[in-house]
DNA sequence: ATGTAC
């Protein structure tokens, strides 16, 4: 007989006017209904996902793989770059290839240290669903002391990087799955090796990408001024926090990803217990994949989502993925960005302009399916 | 989000 122990609380840190998918909330509830689980913060960016709530972040005394999912370690990065002549169709045509393994593979040259895991495929490469690299523009300041200790002003140019582990997370998770399927690590230790490697790697990936695009734009590109991983678990007070798209809010600087074709916003996060120390990783989904891809044929024209109303470019060989990355399949960042703020996790710091952002190469011939 | 299977 096990010992009674009181229900998980779930708290969703969004207003009544940010809509939220009814699916996500109950996906946070069977969460909760978890075996250990204590509580759920739902971030503003709370959309289902495959199993668990894609924004959340769920603390418990039993470690639950699936809850973190495939993509350990997946973040987003902002490295300083510098640009001569930041013309966005010029630069877009210089993007490399980022689905080609790097040649010849000179990963541990790049990044100064071994490859965590020994994984070396995908090394260097972005993925795909909401991936992306972006060159961006600092545009408005909205906290001049803090910008500054980050060494940015307005105008500065920057790479944010949106990847993850790629296939070798995918593998940590299935080697969990296969044996256990949706129940807990029955050996945490185990688990949190691999999985440490997982999140390592994904950074390591994030500052090969940014040196592949650099390199091939000709440009200096600094260490990143953010780096923080929004699928994870952290040990905290004796209990597995799980992060599921759901950045570390504790006094850290993270970069809230809007849409390619919207702004995004550099915020200083300050969220305490309640939030589970977390804030929001971005806009958050409105629509499933399917519903952009089949609305989106609808409503907009290749041309459009290539060419954002920002006048930035986006780079997509891949045509069913431009729709289902469309920004109107997106929440509006600004109501993210305001549900934190009305919260109390975060204080924006600056938002960015995209210029050029990349998910697949334009030479890509299309995906089988 | 992913590699792989259909």
């Amino acid at each position: 007989m096990s010992l009674p122990h009181p229900p998980a609380t779930v708290t969703v840190f969004a207003g009544a006017s940010s809509w939220i998918e009814s699916d996500a909330v109950a996906q946070c509830h069977q969460v909760a209904a978890l075996d250990g689980m204590r509580h759920v913060a739902a971030m503003p960016d709370l959309h289902p996902g495959k199993g668990a709530p894609i924004g959340a972040a769920m603390a418990s005394s039993v470690l639950y793989p699936f809850l973190v999912g495939s993509d350990i370690g997946c973040g987003i990065a902002v490295f300083p770059i510098r640009v001569k002549r930041p013309d966005p169709q010029r630069l877009a045509a210089r993007f490399p290839d980022l689905d080609a393994p790097l040649d010849p593979a000179p990963a541990s040259d790049l990044v100064g240290e071994d490859i965590p895991g020994g994984y070396v495929e995908s090394l260097g490469t972005v993925g795909r669903g909401n991936h992306f690299v972006e060159l961006a523009r600092v545009d408005a300041v909205l906290d001049e002391s803090h910008a500054e200790r980050l060494g940015l002003a307005a105008g500065d140019l920057v790479l944010v990087v949106h990847s993850g582990s790629r296939g070798f997370g995918e593998r940590i998770l299935r080697g969990h799955t296969e044996v256990h399927g949706a129940g807990p690590a029955p050996d945490a230790a185990a688990y949190l090796a691999r999985h440490d490697d997982a999140v390592r790697w994904g950074s390591v990936n994030r500052r090969l990408l940014a040196a592949r695009v650099a390199d091939a734009l000709g440009a200096p590109v600094g260490e990143p001024i953010v780096d923080q991983c929004h699928n994870l678990v952290e040990i905290r007070d004796g209990e597995f926090l799980h992060r599921k798209g759901a950045a570390p809010g504790d006094g850290r600087d993270v970069l809230i990803a809007g849409t390619r074709g919207t702004h995004s916003y550099l915020v200083a996060a300050h969220a305490g217990p309640d939030a589970n120390f977390s804030v929001a990783h971005g806009a958050g989904r409105k629509m499933s994949r399917a519903d952009a891809l089949r609305r989106g044929k609808a409503k907009h024209t290749v041309e459009e989502l290539r060419r954002t109303p920002l006048g930035s470019v986006v780079v997509c060989g891949d045509r069913q993925l431009l729709f289902e990355e469309a920004p109107t399949a997106y929440k509006r960042i600004e109501q993210v960005i305001a549900d934190l703020v009305d919260h109390e996790l975060a204080t924006p710091v600056a938002t960015t302009a995209p210029l050029v952002t990349y998910k697949v190469a334009d030479s890509a011939p299309p995906r089988r399916r």
